[in-house]
RNA sequence: CGCGGGAUGGAGCAGUCUGGUAGCUCGUCGGGCUCAUAACCCGAAGGUCGUUGGUUCAAAUCCUUCUCCCGCAACCA
């Protein structure tokens, strides 16, 4: 039986469309799955929605429909999004769905009768107008922050969590698991922020607003979104039914990836629902860094982006995929533009990946119409180039271990320059000149073939399309992780098809124009 | 003094924990090659590592002063 890796993305709050954000957590949690699945585990890799409260019941009346038809609409444009970046999702969520919401109000019963959730009164300081309350310190000269008007003090009846209850059982948590949190710098900041102040118990019941799932036994209220919302991990699973086979198999969860901004709730709300329900925790929470646009962060008011469909439609849905997964270092920001984009494409899909193929299928086909043939004819050069190429798979996974995606891409990167060089040190266009060398240019085309197909399949968790046409292109079978443990599996006597281009390059004129 | 991250050749980053010739990608310039997508390969120019003071034989790295940028501060990927 292999072993299981279950894997998230947040659920995203569908008040407009997703936008190049959005796209960035969800490809590399698609490049993770994808990756676990060619490495043999059990994947299920969830995405999915949070539909519930005020914005969006705000939202929809503006448009002039109900909720659900405001979000339907937005979360069918979300499924096409993903179905045109190939992600491979195996089940999405909705907190509309029927089983969910039924599931968060058995959640919400239980909590509340074993007395971890309290009923209580919410005092906030409460603009009218914008219909939002704030805190002390989110004012702006003790006035709303948006709006700039005078708040006022109201008190609403609402339930709590005690979340205080759980504080030192937490800490506990982090100190016995000290990877729970990654980056590191996360973990302290959650530390010193929330958790050594003291935890608040968290208000979890709301009746200012109706579009939500309502309290069953108190009708007037409804789920605010930390229980409504955050369950989601497990009441897709299946619970509360523990012996859901689903549950038996996948929970706990081998990682939520989330943005740095959502850590919190992740590392500190959720675990101790979790404690209270008295479920195990999740194995680990990574709080990616952001795509920042000119300085600044992706907002829809600004309007600073396109529709990331716009980039698949003009680029090709791989380069898209590849330049989220390339760009951004490890838990850090990084930069999104339109050219950096098309610099990252050409230089690396282009002309080292692309080129690579391109010029080594065009030379086996001159040469040899096309056939491969491995007389093994060795010298001290391949012997360089097959050590690099076989050490690929450990260092992959290892930089795939640590999550640092970018990482594992550019070690692929530095062996597909090594096999540009190898053709320039080898020079087989001299080879092909001198008949006795026929062997030898046979072996140093195979190696580079090899030498493709090595990378294709590692690369396929990252840019899946372009993997398949390398395949076509050697026309091979070999595309397994098991093939990857020694060096020759490429099929030997065996036909090549045509070479075609895999990227083309981009004018970054043309574009600008 | 709220907490955290950052400041390194034109751009984006690594190096800082464990002081000891400042590295990578892109761009620029020169050369080579001609299998290939004006690509590929080689070489060069370009940095007093934000600021002040200190520790040390030696500081991008450790301590200190200040400046600027960014994020978080109870639902923005």
């Amino acid at each position: 039986m292999s072993k299981k890796y279950y894997i998230t993305t947040p659920i995203y709050y569908p008040s407009a469309s997703f936008h190049i954000g959005h796209c960035y957590t969800t490809i590399i949690a698609d490049a993770i799955a994808r990756y676990k699945r060619l490495t043999g585990y059990d994947v299920f890799f969830q995405t999915g929605s949070d539909e519930h409260g005020e914005k969006i019941e705000r939202k929809a009346a503006e448009a002039g429909v109900t909720p659900k038809e405001y979000v339907d609409k937005i979360i069918e444009d979300a499924k096409d999004l993903w179905a045109s970046l190939g992600i491979s999702y195996d089940y999405f969520i909705r907190t509309t769905d029927k089983e969910h919401e039924e599931a968060v109000q058995k959640i919400f019963k239980k909590l509340y009768d074993q007395g971890d959730i309290y009923k209580g009164e919410y005092k906030g300081l409460y603009c009218i107008p914008c219909e939002s309350f704030w805190t002390e310190s989110q004012l702006v000269d003790g006035k709303c922050p948006d709006c700039g008007r005078e708040v006022k003090e109201v008190s609403e009846e609402a339930y709590f969590f005690k979340l205080s209850k759980y504080q030192d059982k937490l800490i506990k948590f982090y100190d016995e698991h000290p990877n729970f949190i990654l980056p590191l710098s996360r973990k302290n900041e959650m530390l010193n922020n929330f958790i050594k102040p003291g935890l608040e118990d968290l208000c979890v019941s709301r009746t200012s607003f109706k579009w939500g799932i309502s309290v069953d036994f108190d009708p007037k209220h409804v789920v605010y979104v930390w229980i409504d919302a955050l369950s989601n991990y497990i009441t897709s699973l299946g619970y509360p039914d523990e012996n859901a086979p689903m549950f038996q198999k996948y929970w706990p969860a081998d990682l939520h990836l989330v943005g740095k901004e959502i850590v919190r709730f992740h590392t500190i709300i959720w675990p101790c629902m979790l404690m209270a329900l008295n479920l195990s925790l999740p194995k680990q929470v990574f709080g990616h860094g952001w795509l920042i646009i000119d300085g600044g962060k992706i907002s829809k008011s600004l309007g600073n982006y396109k529709d990331p469909r716009e980039y698949i439609q003009d680029y090709g849905v791989d380069a898209v995929r590849y330049y989220a997964l390339r760009e951004v270092p490890f838990g850090s920001d990084g930069n999104f533009s339109e050219s950096a984009l098309i610099n990252r494409t050409n230089s690396d899909l282009a002309n080292t990946l692309g080129n690579l193929v391109n010029r080594t299928i065009s030379m086996s086909q001159k040469y040899f119409d096309g056939v491969t043939l491995n007389p093994k004819v060795r010298e001290e050069i391949d012997v360089d180039l097959i050590a690099n190429v076989l050490a690929l798979k450990e260092i992959v996974e290892e930089k795939m271990t640590e999550l640092k995606v970018n990482e594992a891409l550019e070690s692929i990167m530095e062996v597909l320059k090594k096999c540009n060089k190898y053709i320039d040190d080898t020079t087989p266009w001299t080879l092909a000149k001198d008949e006795t060398k026929k062997d030898r240019l046979a072996t140093v085309l195979y190696n580079l073939l090899e030498s493709i197909r090595i990378c294709a399949i590692l690369l396929s968790p990252f840019i899946p399309t372009t993997s398949k046409k390398i395949f076509a292109q050697l026309n091979t079978k070999e595309t397994t992780y098991d093939t990857l443990s020694s060096f020759g599996k490429l099929e030997e006597n065996h036909k090549l098809n045509q070479p075609e281009i895999l990227f083309n390059r981009i004018d970054i004129k043309n574009v600008q124009a």
